[in-house]
DNA sequence: TCAAAGATTGACCAATGGGACAATTCTTGA
DNA sequence: TCAAGAATTGTCCCATTGGTCAATCTTTGA
């Protein structure tokens, strides 16, 4: 490690990014008041004002951070993929890394989400994880099929992960990580050019 | 039309939770104040509480009527058809009907769906829906394909159903309806056996 | 060592919102 | 016609919450 220690301002930031979050898990926006996020992080409603302007602000570190993990989850698979294939698998294992595809998680996407309509911050950022996902998933499908199709396939791709994720937060309806993966593959592979089902590319099992 | 005339009641409590859906719309959860929606009704707050018990029994009928259109939109074309792909392009075009696939509309259920992990109310009015779709789709696909691979087409239809609209509540990455319909049988059509696309079963059409 | 900068707390404030209620107006049926 | 019941309003109350601030305690660098 290089440079010099973390400063306290981050350690403080980042643990009361981390407790905005996961209060929102159990109380929705409406409910995850800054004196339950302060707690939660161990410290006082003064000390969270002390390092976030505001409400607004820490939650919208808190979709930062959420949405920086889930980039880092299919970045790093990303690295190790090498075929058009290999890619698509890529983005869609990181959507459902076993550490964030969880009812709990989803919850807090939810109360992100339903605030996106009113808050041009949180849509700003709605709207990079969107263009994120669809340029990776384009950047894959182009060699497999004309732009057109490519388009489509790519839409449906990520229309399909968030409709599982969205149902992985409403308690009904929602299947779980190897179900979604299995359902993800079966729409994959049908679709796609010279279709070599079984042949290894797309990794369900263990993670690092 | 037989019977006794509207009683005064019906008429009010339908008033206010149309007017109580369409705060939700612009405001979110939080926003809805009751307030707003006598505002929005023309009435004072008394008279919500007059006709509701309290803030969660309003939003909780307006989600029931608004489940009831969505509900009705699909009982009205499945009852024109006849073959087992017109009953599944009745789901989906009901759920597409213009009337209802709406960015507000969008917004409204967002803020809905984000409230379903804390209140019960909800969260049995949101399986509610869940589980008729899927019997919807059900009742179609396992005339056309094995038990196993009908409960997964319907799956990967309904959840892409929830994705399209999840997309169209958030401004980015939202597709009209015209292209919805367009993903939706692309995605249809090439898992249904003795393909015949372009048979007319699926009317983009104009609306009655 | 010690003073300046930063961290942390708790008290305080103004605004807001849900809900209760008494008072008033309107309907209606006998 | 008129009294009983329903509809409607406005006021009041209390809890909560985001945000401010002055007062302490800690750290640190010169």
């Amino acid at each position: 490690m290089a440079g010099k220690l973390t400063k306290l301002v981050d350690i403080r930031r980042r643990e009361l990014r981390q407790a905005a979050f996961e209060v929102l898990q159990r109380e929705g926006m409406a409910g995850a008041t800054l004196e339950k996020v302060a707690a939660h992080a161990g410290a006082s409603k003064g000390i969270v004002l002390h390092y976030f302007r505001n409400k607004q602000e820490l939650f919208e570190q808190a979709m930062r951070e959420a949405n920086a993990n889930l980039r880092d989850a299919v970045a790093e698979r990303l690295r190790q993929a090498k075929t058009p294939r290999g890619r698509i698998a890529a983005v869609v294992e990181g959507n459902f890394d076993p550490r964030f595809y969880q009812p709990e998680i989803a919850h807090a996407w939810l109360a992100l989400c339903a605030e996106v309509p009113r808050e041009p911050q949180l849509a700003r950022i709605q709207a990079v994880i969107h263009a994120r996902m669809h340029s990776n998933l384009m950047s894959a499908l182009r060699e497999l099929m004309p732009a057109e199709a490519a388009r489509r396939t790519a839409l449906l791709i990520s229309g399909l992960i968030d409709g599982l994720w969205l149902r992985h937060g409403l308690q009904s309806g929602g299947v779980p990580r190897e179900e979604a993966l299995t359902l993800m593959y079966d729409f994959i592979d049908r679709r796609l050019p010279a279709d070599q089902p079984g042949d290894g590319v797309h990794d369900q099992s263990a993670e690092p």
